[in-house]
DNA sequence: AAAATGGTGTGATATGTATCACAATTGTTA
DNA sequence: TAACAATTGTGATACATATCACACCATTTT
């Protein structure tokens, strides 16, 4: 956790959708209940179990979303700004239901929850805003859910790193931000698989893989793959 | 899709908490636009692909959610009224992304987009209540997920009995609304596991199972066996 | 400089569960 | 009342993937 410094909102150039529907006073609020915060690499933004009394805005950066389970603890997704954090969890109950790690240098804003609610109540676009973001987030959720159920190993594998090169890089070459373990813990199998699917998917000549960099070659090869599981 | 009436909303002895928030002309407006509909057992509600243009509120009965997946259909989940259905897809896309089927006699109220949307603007309590019912099935959603993936069969087979014994029939003893087979799809499981599991458990003398009727003996080991999966 | 540490690849083996196969039972339709 | 479809139980087998074991770096610590 770096600096602290209290935000001004109205001059952000980051603003979230729903927040561009406040107005200058409304958007004064925010700015005087919230603080900015830089995360580096690895730090802890907020933990499972801990209670949670703020919204958070992810402004820059990318995290990870982990779970405590009965097994181990696994990454629910990764998350890259901009967006919410603990949406969910801070409205819905007092307590995380699970921890957030930044995976890169990320800057977070810290919004008192009263506040939070006292927009809501104050300006109803930015409310529908928000109730936007939540359906949305949920349809996510159902997604990855089925995805993750219904495929084996390889087809989650390579939905990943579809996602990757889609979704977070937008480039057919990029830099793995997780380790082998991490990327394990991701799609739900174990380490060593993960090394055996790179070297198999390597060997296929559908990627080329150097340590953490990754190129994708045939892309389409790998989306039959993600499709057929 | 039996009888179909024009809702008389403010005298409904089912309202979800959102809507209590309602005054006597929001819910005149309300009533005007939604119609109430019964569906009998295995009678769809609504399909997946379809396009959506109703906020759906679960009055009475029980439904289960349905996902096409690569492989299979699967059950996400069952929900028993009262609750609403849909709301993510309805606002955060025009189509479904699951369909609902009737698993026993159930009474849907189908209400309008646009007057869902016009009440969200008129009242911030019942948007506020709508948020939190969004936010608190988010919630759901993640522990459900995080279940299915960690825990084996065995363990998830497990949480489902607990779940219609605790949550659905508040009874120890209780009719299986699914067969074997759907069971199956809730689990994600084949039927032929589900037959071992019965069999299984009611060998060790934890259940007493007799076609569709339950009874679960030793509650505190099917915990156990939920637990460490 | 040596030792400990964390990440990684790959072979051999173990294991949970899907799949196949069949029989028994029940409910449904001709 | 027969014929058929749907549901269920249980054994044998197949297979995907976890686990174990080890070797090989590259860093960091001592």
């Amino acid at each position: 956790m770096k600096k602290k410094k209290y935000s001004k909102c109205a001059s952000c150039l980051y603003k979230s959708v729903p927040v561009q529907n406040l107005n200058q006073q409304e958007l004064d609020i925010l700015g005087q209940n919230s603080v900015e915060v830089v995360f580096d690499k690895k730090e802890t933004i907020f933990k499972q179990d801990a209670l949670s009394s703020n919204i958070i805005y992810l402004k820059e950066g990318m995290i990870k979303i982990l779970i405590k389970g009965p097994q181990r603890t696994q990454i629910l997704k990764l998350k890259k700004a901009p967006c919410y954090l603990g949406l969910p969890t801070t409205m819905g109950d007092k307590v995380n239901h699970y921890s957030a790690v930044a995976i890169e240098k990320t800057t977070a804003c810290f919004i008192d929850i009263n506040t939070f609610k006292e927009l809501l109540d104050k300006n109803k676009d930015f409310s529908y805003g928000i109730i936007l973001e939540l359906c949305r987030s949920e349809l996510d959720q159902f997604n990855r859910y089925i995805n993750l159920v219904q495929t084996q190993v390889f087809g989650r594998f390579a939905k990943t790193l579809l996602s990757f090169s889609d979704e977070i890089y937008q480039s057919d070459e990029f830099t793995l931000p997780l380790t082998r373990s991490e990327m394990a813990d991701l799609i739900y199998t174990s380490r060593e698989t993960v090394s055996r699917l790179f070297s198999e998917l390597a060997k296929e000549n559908i990627i080329q893989i150097n340590d953490k960099n990754v190129r994708i070659i045939d892309k389409s090869k790998l989306r039959e793959i993600g499709e057929k599981g």
